[in-house]
DNA sequence: AATGAATGAGAGTTCATTCAT
DNA sequence: AATGAATGAACTCTCATTCAT
């Protein structure tokens, strides 16, 4: 008798799939268990044999999301670098996964105004705001103790850059026609270093 | 005879007022309309003579809120003043007004999950950041006319300090104790505009 | 200060009118008041000053259904002629009233189906059909005594000749390529008529 | 491992039951969606499992009905009679199913009234009729090829004798006490017959 | 006499969740 | 492990009726 193997997570990640993909199409509250299921390939019963609601879905698909990041981002190697190339090298890696992550937009937006109703949301996000804040601050700390930087607040400058990183985001959203987010991404980021550089 | 007073202004601004506190606390979906007709002090049949329906209720909140920031924002009166001083106008007075919004942000955020499935929306987003164009463009360029600021592009500029209101406010959303709205957007609009002025 | 004219039999038949259209169409069950009233030029209040009810609506337009029938039919002269002709005589009449009532068939056929759980209606039915009775009656009666028709029984010739009427209604809704109702009306009580003559 | 029996087609025909009994006491549009599930001893969401809507639910009980009358009918056999006799033995099975089909008038005249305003419904009251004539005509036009009846046209008998039927259950609806509906109708027809046949 | 704003009970329908198989 | 029939609470929307003006 061979040893079954275990579908459990195999099965899991069919349901988050298919799961994302239906609230993506119609939001967290018009997506219908019955939906997911479907695009699971699965029956509706069987959905709550691996998560036993709605909300847990909704929980589960939004750690996957930034577990996601989380393990990409770590394995940036700035070693050697100049300041401002470490942080280009970030930006880059960064602009490559938001530009994969573009197409779950509608449920991040979700997910920003669940936070505020929502405490293990607002946990979530934050740890990951975190997380981007614990790789980004030694860089420009770095920059700014070798006087490659003027003398800022390495934190107000890690803000600035995810600020423009977010919310170029959300002008596209605004306007898909006048915005390109990673060009304006890009040269909005220039400037700002060009604000931050020493002035030899 | 005194003729019956025409209540109907004023019932939909007290229905909306309502509707804004419920969509706010509950999202959308979960806001039920006997709550809202609740809170309006009105009963349930009466809030649809007013508003034909719940999807009508949401676009109506979504036009009130963009109608409240258009007529604000058209006073704004920068004669005679450097660019600098111009856009910082500009940003003291969009700073006053967004933090007058900031209890709207739940709103806000579901309209931006919304615009990716309801064209209506989508249009009253992309009037809403036309506008801000329509005032800020020809602040930014007439810096560049009178050499104030280096040879660089308006609209790329204007989306820069766009991203950085709109993204600084969403990194306060991930983490209320590590990003100050209104202070962050300030430095990082420094920070940018230092980058922008002509070196002399 | 001239007596003012009184407005209330007036206003009684404008809105028996729009009721009467307005059930035509849409049956009772969905006309709302709101339409008839529209289409009376009236408010829906003023509806409430005549009548106190939708259902009274709805049987005060059976009463003056019925009531038109009556008055019309009471006016038949048929002294001096032979029973035979009599009853075309009769037969042209009903016809004709009959034609000009075709377009009430739905408000009748949802009498007829109210009439199983309302006894007012009920009643109304009744009585219209022993009008019927009244006046179809002696004229066969007529024909019986003077040897015309043969020795049959009067009620039971009335009876037929009503189903005939009746009867060739419903198969021309059933299907009204198929039956023309004033013909074959005519062409079945011709028939009927020939099995109730003396052979002489 | 007993493979779940299929209950699809008994849920179906418990929900026709319950609905036509709900319709009859009540009519199409004050019969509750509640009641019928009740009277089949189901959940209201359930009937929803195997009926979309009130609609589909009305026009189901009208195909149920029709369905019925059509498989009986065809089982007729008029071989080697004459054709009053043939007619005879149609007459007293249409009569016999009428019989068992009369709790059902409620019903019936609500659809004839629907048929007004819905194709649907009157597709199926046409299809019915046509059935009728189809089984009806060749019994009586082999009477007029035998010579056993006169010269007629065998569509207006048919529609005759199906308009004495028809008709006489509306009399009888009229004024229950003086109209019996197998009884008129047997005489009526008898009354027809006589003026259809040949006279020798 | 007339209005029409307001009501609120009630209807159809949906869907997350359960559980016997 | 998997199913899908069944549930019923909950929701949006309708409309006959009322009543202050």
């Amino acid at each position: 008798m061979s040893p079954r193997r275990d579908v459990s997570e195999e099965r899991k990640s069919q349901i988050l799939d298919a799961a994302e993909a239906v609230f993506m199409q119609k939001g967290f509250e018009n997506a219908r268990m019955e939906d997911i299921a479907q695009g699971a390939g699965l029956s509706k019963g069987t959905l709550y044999l691996y998560y036993n609601s709605k909300d847990e879905l909704i929980v589960a698909i939004l750690d996957r999301i930034f577990e996601r990041d989380f393990t990409e981002m770590e394995n940036l190697d700035v070693t050697g670098m100049t300041a401002v190339a470490a942080i280009w090298q970030f930006v880059a890696f960064a602009t490559a996964e938001t530009s994969a992550m573009l197409h779950l937009l509608p449920i991040a937006y979700e997910y920003l105004s669940l936070a505020f109703r929502n405490e293990t949301v607002q946990a979530a996000l934050k740890q990951y705001f975190n997380q981007y804040l614990d790789i980004l601050l030694p860089l420009i700390q770095h920059g700014i103790n070798t006087g490659e930087f003027r003398q800022v607040d390495a934190k107000e400058i890690a803000i600035a850059i995810g600020a423009i990183f977010e919310g170029t985001i959300i002008l596209w959203v605004y306007d898909k026609s006048l915005v390109d987010p990673i060009q304006n991404t890009r040269t909005s980021l220039e400037l700002l270093l060009e604000g931050i550089l020493s002035k030899s």
